[in-house]
DNA sequence: GTCTATACCATGATAGAC
DNA sequence: GTCTATCATGGTATAGAC
């Protein structure tokens, strides 16, 4: 991330990337200020520019480094056994990594329309990119013949909607611990696409 | 709807009302100006005034409108004989009800932070009413031992974000039917409950 | 590196002519 | 019923002092 000059400080930059993100979270890009995150990161509006060329580029750096931070832990995960385990295993995933980061996860998903043109693109790519980890692993379930799906485009599209529904909903220290949300919702998308016995 | 004086348009009125849906849905509340809105409709920004007390109104009205709709065509579908039946009609309605409404489902799905705390509830109440109708099939399913789920919320919320995610891909005249688009979300809601013996 | 001050423009909303 | 004109406010972004 660009910063302009040869610049000492390590700490307003990313007060400023942490106060946007809650903020844009909260109320939307388009809804919130230049201002309003100065007044929460403690400076004056005109010193943002210090560390980002405008208000469009906080926003898609925001993007970028989820969705790049994302991609990179679906790599790191260890390899299963079966279409099955891998479905498993990626539904708890993304589970618990949205689960943390409810603030950098809505904003992937809901601004993206506010991104200008060129990074929209950029930034449409990486989202696509963890789409097709997930339709990998239906297609290969379903060559298997272990998953029924008549469409592993769709499918894909419906557990990744479901899976990222919990941000809606879920909060820290209610009803549900996070481990039984997780084991839930992965016991409803192996279901969905036929991989479990009936009881 | 409040005009503020015995007008005599019977059709500027909807107008605005249906330029700011596709502006809001497309851009998002908070990004649309009501100069945008008029120009849409070939009229002055001041005539909107005339139809509506302020911007946010014109939000809350068009989300209360299709929130209402929502119900009274849900409370009108038959009855059906089985909680499996319910389900499987609640998710065909549900896709099909949310693919001909595209811009009115998002901004009821995106702009509730948009609202001030008064029609926040008031929307906010509309929208718990039409979860706890799919929560209902679902606790029936439950009692009647047919559906195989550890927490009825949960699932209410799972199933209810994997329907709704239709509108993110889907497109009118797009690969699938509309048909087989309902069919095949049907059949995932119903075995991600444990509805559906696996083949 | 941050500040004050400010340029410049768009916004929501209103007043009053026609 | 719609227009033009206007108001006060707040938006992004920049300039220049320190």
């Amino acid at each position: 991330m660009a910063r302009k000059t040869g610049s000492h400080s390590e700490i307003t930059g990313p007060r400023i990337r942490a106060a946007a993100q809650h903020l844009f979270a909260r109320h939307g890009y388009a809804a919130v200020s230049m201002r309003q995150i100065a007044a929460e990161v403690g400076v004056q509006a005109g010193a943002l520019y210090l560390y980002t060329p405008d208000k469009q580029s906080l926003l898609a750096d925001l993007m970028r480094d989820h969705l790049e931070s994302l991609l990179a832990a679906t790599a790191a995960l260890p390899p299963q056994p079966s279409p099955a385990d891998r479905l498993a295993q990626f539904a708890r995933f993304h589970i618990g990594y949205h689960i943390e980061r409810p603030d950098a996860v809505f904003i992937a998903y809901m601004e993206l329309r506010n991104l200008e043109p060129a990074q929209f693109a950029e930034i449409e790519a990486l989202r696509r990119r963890y789409e097709d980890v997930l339709e990998d692993i239906l297609r290969a379930g379903h060559r298997a013949g272990q998953f029924s799906i008549p469409d592993s485009k769709l499918a894909t599209m419906a557990l990744i909607a479901m899976l990222t529904g919990v941000t809606n909903w879920y909060r820290e220290g209610g009803r549900l611990r996070r481990h039984d949300v997780e084991a839930i919702y992965a016991d409803m998308a192996l279901k969905s696409v036929g991989a479990l016995a009936q009881p």
